[in-house]
DNA sequence: TATTAAAACTAATGATGTTAGTTTTTTAGT
DNA sequence: ACTAAAAAACTAACATCATTAGTTTTAATA
């Protein structure tokens, strides 16, 4: 009782992300994907249950991967300091991922268990981050709805080429994100007001 | 010499905007369009240069549609007042029409003349109306890429049902939306500072 | 009423995802 | 060393889709 070694599916997942983001997230095909590996399309579903499910295992990794940049990124910083840096890593996995950037906002079935705790898991870092400024609870929930937002606007938008030029990319960013930041404070002075 | 009356491409791009809001932009397919008009998928040829071509018209009718409420909502407005009536605006379209607001999105070839055109519209009407704020040519290019960042993350995740509860979302945009103004204003009392 | 041009059709092809069933291969136990 | 089992990979087949080629229908005009 003992199995045959062939694919992995850490080689299955390596080869559809470099193609994701090489060819477009259209490009991951079975087809494609199974003459990358030099096998036949039926093979494949030995490792996923299919086109969707391998979809899901791409969103996953993305999630996991990005998480795990950005909490890198926050290390031994705080605040203004921790915004900007975990904006930057964050612009800087959908610029060198663009494929699997993409996958992990196209998450197949919306309400998938695996993905959603992923997802939570940046949520709450970023929650972490913002809850240095003292806010209100609600306060923070719109403060991390924004961040997100802006974050996801700006590396959506910079991937589809839908910024002109790519100069002064970096600036814009930053700007941005101070503006965000000026928000915050203005925030946290008139408690109160806000609610 | 004239010829039989048919379908009509706007009773086309109508069903096929229905199809991509109410079922989703992956069940846009020559199939399921030409059932809906009950003719068949190669009549469909006749009026569309396939399913890029459709894809390619869908986009430049949501830019259009886009354009349209964007600027109705600006009529009459400058500064603060202006920004926030636009980013209502185009929440709301986001909101109305998920289907065609993703698919103006991903502009099948990048560089589509039209589409760029279209595209440019709806920037020159955000410069415009930033430009009442007096900043530098270079800030203004800033300030716009960071408003298009909110507005497009900020729909793009409501859509994808990022954000958990659809309560309060209208006050996290406000409040995004205010954030800016903060740095939009911060940025013109500082001048010299930046750049 | 005949003509003509466009619209819609049928038929066919190639690519894809997917399922069913078969063969291959490698490891583990005898 | 040999055999058995389990997983991996395969072939064959089918459904769905986009697309092309070529034919038929239809309606407005001359």
């Amino acid at each position: 009782m003992s199995p045959r070694i062939g694919l992995d599916l850490q080689t299955i997942l390596k080869a559809a992300t470099d193609l994701a983001d090489e060819q477009g997230i259209d490009s991951v095909t079975l087809a494609t994907l199974a003459k990358k590996l030099t096998i036949k399309p039926p093979s494949l579903y030995n490792h996923i249950d299919g086109l969707t499910g391998l979809k899901k295992k791409l969103a996953l990794h993305g999630f996991e991967e990005l998480y795990t940049r950005l909490a890198n990124a926050a290390i031994g910083l705080s605040k203004d300091e921790a915004v900007h840096a975990v904006s930057k890593a964050y612009f800087s996995f959908a610029r060198t991922h663009p494929g699997l950037y993409e996958l992990t906002l196209s998450a197949p079935n919306p309400e998938e268990i695996e993905i959603e705790l992923a997802g939570k898991k940046i949520v709450d870092l970023t929650v972490h981050i913002l809850s240095a400024y003292g806010l209100e609870e609600q306060e923070v929930i719109h403060a991390v709805r924004g961040l997100r937002s802006i974050l996801h606007g700006f590396s959506s938008l910079e991937q589809k080429g839908a910024f002109g030029l790519p100069l002064d990319l970096d600036k814009s960013l930053y700007l941005l994100i101070e503006s965000y930041l000026a928000g915050i404070h203005k925030m946290k002075e008139k408690k109160g007001d806000i609610k």
